[in-house]
RNA sequence: UGCCCGGUAGCUCAGUGGCAGAGCAGGUGACUGUUAAUCACUUGGUCGUAGGUUCGACCCCUACCCGGGCAGCCA
């Protein structure tokens, strides 16, 4: 006999006669001539009722099926009697394949979530992070799913790379060498040569470069994959190693591109919408009861859009203090992007057009602007309760542009002759931007720190797992 | 990294310079359909660690460790 999901077997339309179930119980309330369990399987949110009668032979091993031991179930799926649920299974036999003892730690009620991160191995059984995982799984396959529909391939950009100045912050350092006892140079120096590249190492912060290269051949592209950040941040927001989703294209502006960041968050919030409707209505119940009234009213009207010099001025107009003072050409703090898309515009907000001095070597110089208010072409996709989600921009297609861009921030050509090359041979407009994968599950979710969107999550001090 | 809050039973927490507490979980029993079942009884403690103050410290002080929040950095 083939096993039946819990999924399948609640969506029932008919009784069965013999079916096959397998999972983790949750739950049992004994009577005296009979035994309740209710059977989770993860694939779905909620569990399934079983009826185990005294007199079955195998009633003796009830005992054995605590919460959170593992059990197979063959019986009848009939309409159930009791109040709660469609459909019951009476068991005509039971099997107990993985006992768990008193100590499992999940017991029958809440638990908080800093608890339950220390018990990573065993989180996924629980209501709330079987739905956080769901919703992730099917996200990232909705993620393939948009880009694809609308030509876009796919593209596996490097995992480790030896380009050390990105400028998207600390970089992990990937090396062989024997740390205790380095290969050293003449004159004092670790001897990188004799490392596994040859060269010094680490692991990428962005696929973007890599991903322009690839744009410049298939015109639209996006990257999905492993992040990785050596900063020091210890925020509700921030992980040392994420999921990123950096879409290139080319021939396409910053309008393009903003216009692509609120399609794509849209498509998903919609896709969750429909595919993992069970789950967000958990969410709503148990971690944010606007959620479901924001999500929806984020799919009905478009994003405000505002320029930088705009939402300077709509922060100086605001009367607030603040606590990092607003000037034109001082980045956004958090205050900042927090009111402008809670409380200004009260919806996700692209910020865009930012002074060329606190961004990034490649992006797109403004033409026609004063050397004083110099922006380039950058965006930035706030939205309420998380802040920048995306960040993104045009890149510099011009030659001379560009590299007057990267004499500005001090860089070394010669690091980046290939970057230079997309710009000598065919070169043309184009832009993308970085969704921050585990951001955009918080946002769909409601869920307020990363750390609970991500199966294991790595943060300073903190790679269990 | 800085500032702030916390660490007491398996979990969630209360507590007070003078005998270590509750709810839930666990155990025993009861219960003819329960559904975070219910009812009765019951086991369970290095009060984060190390010092210090004190007749006496879970409580006050210092350092450290761990967790969380906020900020910076960003996605």
């Amino acid at each position: 006999m083939s096993r039946t999901l819990v999924k399948a077997a609640l969506a029932a339309t008919a009784p069965a006669d013999s079916i096959l179930l397998q999972g983790w119980v949750r739950t049992r309330r004994d009577a005296k001539a009979f035994s309740f369990l209710e059977i989770n399987d993860g694939s779905c949110l909620k569990g399934i009722q079983v009826i185990a009668d005294a007199g079955l032979p195998d009633y003796v091993h009830i005992q054995k099926a605590n919460t959170g031991a593992a059990i197979e179930v063959r019986g009848k799926l009939v309409p159930s009697q009791g109040q709660g649920q469609q459909w019951e299974v009476v068991a005509e036999s039971f099997k107990i394949l993985g006992e768990a003892d008193a100590t499992y730690p999940l017991q029958k009620k809440g638990h908080t979530l800093e608890f339950l991160r220390e018990i990573a191995h065993l989180r996924p059984r629980s209501n709330l992070f079987g739905a956080v995982f769901r919703v992730r799984s099917r996200l990232a396959f909705a993620v393939h799913q948009f880009f694809q529909d609308r030509h876009f391939h796919c593209v596996h950009t490097p995992i480790i790379t030896a380009s050390d100045a990105e400028g998207a912050g600390d970089m992990f350092r990937v090396t062989t060498l024997d740390l205790a006892h380095p290969p050293m140079t003449e004159d004092g120096a670790v001897d990188v040569t004799k490392d596994f590249f040859g060269k010094k190492t680490f692991l990428t912060v962005s696929g973007q470069l890599e991903g322009e290269i690839f744009a410049h051949a298939l015109s639209n592209i996006y990257t999905f994959g492993p992040t990785f950040r050596a900063e020091n941040s210890n925020t509700s927001r921030h992980a040392a190693e994420f999921w990123m989703i950096e879409p290139e294209v080319a021939f396409c502006d910053i309008h393009g591109n903003m216009d692509l960041a609120e399609e794509f968050v849209k498509y998903l919030i919609r896709d969750a919408r429909t595919h993992c409707a069970a789950d967000l209505e958990f969410f709503s119940k148990f971690v944010d009861k606007d959620l479901l009234t924001r999500l929806d009213f984020v799919l009905e009207r478009p994003f405000q859009r505002c320029s930088y010099t705009e939402a300077v001025a709509i922060l100086e107009k605001s009367g607030r203090t603040w606590e990092h003072p607003v000037s034109w050409g001082a980045n956004l703090q958090a205050e900042h992007e927090r009111y402008l898309t809670e409380e200004h515009f009260k919806c996700p907000v692209t910020v865009y057009n930012y002074p060329r001095a606190i961004k990034a070597f490649y992006m797109r110089k403004n033409d026609g602007e004063t050397p004083e208010r110099q922006t380039v072409a950058a965006m930035d996709l706030l939205v309420p309760g998380i802040g920048e989600i995306i960040g993104g921009s045009q890149r510099e297609e011009r030659l001379d542009v560009l590299r007057e861009g990267m004499a500005l921030h001090h860089l070394d050509e010669k690091a980046y002759s290939w970057y230079l090359d997309l710009r000598r041979y065919g070169s043309v407009p184009h832009a993308g931007f970085g969704l921050g994968f585990e951001r955009m599950l918080m946002f769909v979710t409601g869920v307020g720190n990363i750390r609970d969107v991500i199966p294991f999550a790595r943060t300073p001090g903190t790679a269990d797992f």
